[in-house]
DNA sequence: TCTGGGGTCCTAGGACCC
DNA sequence: TCTGGGGTCCTAGGACCC
């Protein structure tokens, strides 16, 4: 048996619980860059908002009575982890999912799954402060509609328990589903699938096998299993390493400039490189990116151009240097470029890693020299020490108009209290 | 004028082997 | 004119997720 709890809005109900005066109004949450909506508020919703509409198609008047926040990844991040801790504290295994989403496995717990599950929300809610929503039922993919289902109740706890795939209102729910809901189903697929007359989650669970597979692929026949109560998708396991980094940004306006790209791109290459030592992973492969503007009509660039590092390494300096090579390679005179981005690639762990008999390895005063760099931003912050000059409000930085302060994790964007 | 960022997995097809 | 069969590995691209 599966749960999966989700937190109502995400984004906007972490706005919400440190500036109160936003409940009841309508409230959008946009992307980097100030440039879609990507949470919305029930009042929001109601005005007919789509999720991921850019900002610039919502009409004027309409703009005026919204609230707009830009996204505070460092406000959400730090209150998803705490909704975590509360679960953990309560239930065997977690699998977190998402910045909002956390998979529970309650195999061997409780029989009274309805109690365990309000105890669940509950603690949530008090010890947080944010409001989820929880489903119950054999599988994942069951678990995802049960919470979709939940959100649908009124009152409180938001809770769906369908002890198995024959629930009393199971069926009748699938059936109302349009099968673009299902959890794996994108609109692509969603598409395909009604051209042979599957267009609701049930039809998609009844739908033959021998079909799935042959029109379309395992993970299909999957997704239909485990519509019918059998359980075939792996935990999501939170040991297993990433294989891929990507550090990436759109621009504040379009850019052509060589040395503007070139600052963009040495910012990207000093976070890659700390997400990588962070995991304790070396990179062996580097890629960089120039993307135009693919809304806009005339030439597009964006596929990206890789070369080999000559040996696995961690190190910033060195990542930044191949990356530079990259986009000297890809920058083209008269482009207007809108987005740059460093990926890596054929990431190993950097304990006990291999080194060929050919092939040759960092030296130790460089890694020597990136510790003392990452032990320099724990103590005196990330802005303590740059590659090369990074100026605040450059070109290529992009748009936050509307950033709510960091509440939980800076002492220094906390509102003054008069006293 | 203004359209996010960061991931994963699967498949088709090409290159290559004997 | 006719030009094998069977396999592996890798990569690009598509599709999905939030």
């Amino acid at each position: 048996m599966y749960a999966l709890i989700d937190c109502n809005n995400f984004f906007v109900s972490c706005e919400r619980l440190f500036d109160p005066a936003l409940e009841g109004m309508p409230v959008g949450v946009l992307s980097n860059n100030d440039g879609c909506i990507i949470a919305r508020s029930e009042e929001l919703k109601a005005l007919g908002i789509a999720m991921g509409m850019p900002m610039h198609q919502i009409p004027s008047m309409q703009r005026q009575r919204i609230v707009f926040k830009s996204s505070n990844y460092a406000l959400y991040g730090d209150l998803s982890s705490r909704v975590q801790r509360v679960l953990a504290a309560r239930v065997p295994a977690l699998e977190p999912y998402s910045i909002d989403e956390c998979f529970l496995d309650l195999r061997g717990m409780s029989n009274d799954l309805d109690a365990l599950g309000r105890e669940l929300v509950h603690a949530v809610e008090r010890e947080v402060g944010l409001p989820v929503s929880l489903g119950i039922a054999p599988t994942r993919t069951l678990a995802k509609l049960a919470n979709r289902r939940a959100k649908g109740m009124p009152g409180r706890p938001q809770l769906c328990l369908w002890p198995d795939a024959n629930a009393p209102d199971l069926s009748h729910f699938l059936r109302q589903l349009p099968v673009k809901a299902v959890w794996g189903i994108g609109s692509r697929l969603a598409l395909r699938l009604a051209s042979l007359g599957i267009d609701n989650a049930a039809a998609l669970r009844d739908a033959p096998e021998a079909l799935l597979r042959k029109r379309f692929s395992v993970v299909m026949a999957r997704t239909a299993r485990e519509l019918r109560g059998t359980p075939c998708l792996e935990a999501h396991d939170l040991d297993t390493p990433r294989r891929s980094i990507l550090c990436s940004r759109s621009f504040g306006r379009l850019l052509n400039e060589r040395d503007q790209l070139s600052d963009a791109l040495r910012h990207h290459c000093q976070r890659a490189g700390e997400k990588l030592r962070r995991d304790d992973m070396l990179a062996s492969a580097i890629g960089v990116f120039l993307r135009t503007n693919p809304h806009h009509a005339g030439p597009q660039q964006s596929h990206p151009l890789w070369t080999m590092l000559p040996f696995p390494s961690a190190d910033t300096l060195r990542l930044n240097h191949y990356a530079q090579r990259l986009l000297a390679e890809l920058w083209q005179p008269g482009i207007a470029y809108q987005k740059l981005g460093v990926m890596l690639a054929d990431l190993s762990p950097r304990r006990g890693s291999q080194t060929s008999l050919f092939e040759g390895h960092e030296p130790a005063r460089q890694e020597a020299l990136m510790q003392t760099w990452d032990a320099i931003h724990r103590r005196y912050g990330r802005h303590a020490l740059t590659l090369g000059l990074q100026c605040r409000n450059a070109a290529w930085q992009m748009n936050s108009r509307y950033h709510s302060p960091r509440y939980t994790t800076r002492w220094d964007e906390l509102p003054q209290v008069s006293t």
